[in-house]
DNA sequence: GACAGTTTAGGACGAATGTCCTAATTCCTA
DNA sequence: TAGGAATTAGGACATTCGTCCTAAACTGTC
């Protein structure tokens, strides 16, 4: 039962499979292997698939739990807060571009495939969502935070999956900072400064 | 040879399947089921399965081909015709709530497995990169048309994802209206016409 | 040092996977 | 209409999947 454990260690090696290869895409002898444990164990610490499934959702909660709540202990404006959620994009760009935005493809997989798990991943997006939302009130818009809050995952979101796809990490550092300049200014700096006739 | 051939068949349930469950769980069997043939049959047509999902992205490519020339007819402005792309989002969305954008989906699938045929899947941005950035330069934008047609792709991108994540039909309404919207100005509709401070 | 409970290894299981073979059937052409 | 090519059905194949069982090894307690 220590930090270490063995269960411990199936859950970290699951976490990162489950991230790299996607959920279906992930077998009870990858993750194994990883642990470096037979199949046999394995059953002992999981008797399902989904079982190991849920744990890896509930502890991506809560470590992004306490993420956000690093953030919000900063000390710093509202808007350098947000900032620190969009500059996740660029910390763990590496990652990004190869396997995409961990909880974009996971709520995605789990959506699609209708899987009785996919409210609790996409539960990781309200969890931004809220957080994102009380950072917009204090930076006094309370009556549209929900919105802008919305509207800032969707463009991460977006950035992330196109920049992956594309494989352009300039285009994704190059969004990052249009993002943080538009949560301080209020306005989308639209490319070379010109409005669209 | 004709149009309705069994192997045209095999296709379109291949490209149904691969987009509402995925490449990789989607097997022979699925797709021999839909079409109503043997497993053995199957091989005939595709000795591989890499054979049929690469058939399936030329497929894509060529259909999309079709569809933004069609967009490109129209005679309308070009804000008009960026505005078709966008709506594309309302046309198709009770299958996009269900599984997602098809082009990212897919596109983000063989880029994690690192897949042969990821480039090509990733080729279907592309297309509409560049036909989004022959709208913006029509529309005066010349400078910044690919910048432009970025953003607009992400955006999509990002509204897909999380309304398909969070059920939020809503959500993805009122998004297209605000592209349309910035489309047309130039400017960002900012929820509640404010400005952040 | 004996014992109970936990943890581990190894493998069995049926089902499903992608691949491939063979033998029928259908179709077109000479 | 006969013959050859194209198409089809059915199943064999090795492998892998999630699941589950059993027996050995380890751990801590009296």
């Amino acid at each position: 039962m220590t930090g270490n454990s063995t269960r411990e260690r199936i859950i970290e090696v699951a976490d990162r499979l489950i991230y790299e290869r996607g959920y279906e895409h992930t077998s009870f002898a990858d993750i194994a292997a990883g642990v470096k444990i037979s199949r046999g164990n394995f059953y002992h610490h999981f008797k399902t698939k989904d079982e190991i499934l849920d744990t890896v959702i509930e502890r991506r909660l809560m470590t992004t739990r306490h993420l956000l709540d690093e953030w919000e202990m900063t000390g710093e404006t509202p808007a350098a807060r947000i900032c620190c959620f969009v500059r996740i994009l660029v910390t763990n760009r590496t990652k990004i571009m190869q396997f995409g935005c961990p909880v974009g493809t996971l709520a995605g997989e789990l959506t699609r495939l209708g899987h009785r798990s996919s409210t609790r991943a996409s539960a990781l997006f309200s969890l931004f969502r809220e957080w994102l939302c009380r950072q917009f009130e204090q930076l006094g818009r309370a009556e549209d935070a929900d919105e802008l809050a919305m509207e800032l995952l969707a463009w991460s979101q977006g950035v992330a999956t196109l920049a992956s796809a594309l494989r352009d990490e300039a285009f994704l550092e190059r969004e990052v900072e249009r993002m943080c300049e538009w949560v301080k200014t209020g306005k989308e700096n639209v490319p070379c400064g010109k409005e669209l006739d």
